[in-house]
This record gives structure tokens, sequence and C-alpha cells, in this order.
DNA sequence: ACTATCCCCTGACGGC
DNA sequence: TGCCGTCAGGGGATAG
């Protein structure tokens, strides 16, 4: 399940990697994992070099010669890996990317196929105002962040969770910034003053920059580019921790669903 | 316009 | 031993 800490290891470890090498071919098992289609990407991509990346929110961008550039989403079980050449792909790589002058490639696996890698036809900005995408959970301000909450009806773990309302938090992370910073998932988002609001926007950051140094979360398919697992799963306070006492307080914490997502927290620290 | 729900897809797991 | 239902959660599509 990446958010934003896994997919900026991987943007950290892919650019100390591939900045710089050049695609000569792409072979594609599964058609869908690539946009508009198969032969479009393999032609624009053929032949361009990796120039750039970037991340936005659980997006990362591959900036390419000639003004390409592809959009990946990793979604739940997503993974890019910089292998071997001559190392054999499983049932689940969908899309190898072989390297110029290298004996490595680049392999996207996806157990359940609902990664996708696409090609741009504009500009990187264009495809973050398509997309509604909100500022990233990394750069929003506490005024932006109040203004986006103050608006909603909906709770304040759907509101986090909304893209468009900041990008890169998913369900784990929303759990444990609600934790730590003891909200109830179900308490009202306009119901936060500025005042709160700036707190819990500092817990955002600190979870996540945590989170990063700890290389992400792995609890089933994460890995980096080099298939190295994240750290942050024993550092995780609520989540996947249903019926254990509370570090707080001892209260067992309970898993309920909200806005659709199993969620964990702890309904005496977080009771309003 | 906003929000909730379904769906995609595979593997793991629990109950019987 | 195996079969079946449920769950996992990104975001797009669709319904209300």
């Amino acid at each position: 399940m990446p958010e934003l800490p896994e997919v900026e290891n991987l943007a950290q470890g892919l650019a100390a990697q591939v900045l710089g090498l050049t695609i000569e071919d792409v072979l594609c098992h599964f058609p869908a994992v690539v946009a508009p289609d198969p032969v479009c990407f393999a032609e624009a991509v053929r032949g361009r070099r990796f120039e750039n990346l970037r991340r936005h929110g659980k997006y990362l961008f591959f900036l390419l010669s000639g003004d390409v550039a592809l959009a990946l989403h990793l979604r739940m079980t997503g993974q890019l890996l910089l292998v071997p050449r001559v190392q054999r792909v499983d049932k689940h790589t969908h899309l190898e990317l072989f390297l110029a002058n290298r004996e490595m490639k680049i392999v996207f696996r996806d157990v359940r196929k609902f990664g996708r890698l696409k090609l741009l036809e504009g500009r990187v900005e264009e495809f973050i105002k398509e997309k509604k995408l909100g500022p990233d959970a990394l750069g929003i301000s506490a005024l932006q962040l109040h203004r986006a909450l103050r608006k909603t009806g909906r709770c304040i773990k759907a509101a986090l969770l909304d893209q468009t309302v900041v990008a890169g938090l998913g369900n784990i992370y929303t759990d444990e910034i609600l934790f730590r910073e003891q909200i109830s998932p179900l308490k009202q988002a306009c119901s936060l003053d500025s005042e709160r609001t700036a707190s819990l926007l500092r817990t955002v950051q600190k979870v996540l920059r945590s989170a990063i140094r700890r290389k992400g979360t792995t609890i089933s398919d994460y890995v980096d580019s080099r298939g190295e697992k994240g750290s942050f799963q024993n550092e995780l306070m609520v989540y996947g921790r249903k019926g254990q006492p509370c570090s707080r307080c001892g209260t067992p914490i309970v898993k309920t669903r909200v806005a659709g997502r199993g969620t964990y927290f702890c309904p005496s620290c977080q009771c309003q």
C-alpha cells in the first residue's frame, strides 16, 4: 500500500540509479498496465533518457528527454525494480524497460494489476490539475489545509484520504496521524479550528518524514527499486493492532470501517 | 457540486 | 483436504 513515504523512498533510490540512462526498448506483457496503449507507449519512450524524477502525492513522474513525461501510480501492490537484464520475470511482471549501455532493466510488477504507467500528453502540472490533486502533503500550508477542511461535510479521515484535499496520505498513515494527534477518525473535518489544523499538519509531516527516514512501511508488498523493504511497520501504533492495548492508555484498539476503509483507533484517546 | 458506493484484481485466511 | 466467502485499499466510474 504505497503512500507518500514509499513513493518518495522509491523516487530517491531510482534517482540515484537511473538518471542519465536511456531506455533502449520496451516489452509489455499486460497491455492495460500502460497508457494510452503498449504501441504508442513504446514508440514514445524508446531512445529517451531519464532526465529527472518528480513526486506529487502518490504519483511518481519520470521526465524523459524530448519533453516526454510518464506518470507512475503503484496503487496497492505495484513495484518498480531495477534488476539484471537477464533475470527471468514472473507472472506478475507486466512491463520491462531495457536500458541502453547497461546490464540492467527496469521491471514493473503488480500482483493485483491496479498500478499504471501513463504517457502524459502534456506537462506534469497539467496532469496534476486534470486529476484535481491537492497540494502535496509535505508542501501544503496550514492555511491551505484549513480552508479545504472547513468546506467539507465529511469526517476528518475521509477528508485526509481525499487526494483533492491533500495528496499523499493513504489508509495506514492517516490512522497513525489521527492517533498521534488524538483525533477521532469520525470527527467532522470542518470542526477543526486553525490552531488544531496547524497541529494536525505538524503531525502529518512529522509522521511522513519519520516514515521516509525508515524507508517506508512494508506490510505485504512494498519494496524499493532494489527490492528492499521499509521498517516503519515497526513504528505503527494503531494500524493492524486490533484488540492490542493502546500504547498511551491501555484501552484495546478498535477496528471499524470509516470512509469505506478499515480504520484502527483508540476509542479512549481519540474520543473527539 | 458533493458524497457514498461499487468495482477492478489476486492472494491470504478463516470456517466448515 | 478443499471449497467458499471475506478482506485488503488505491482511484475511477457511477449513482443518488
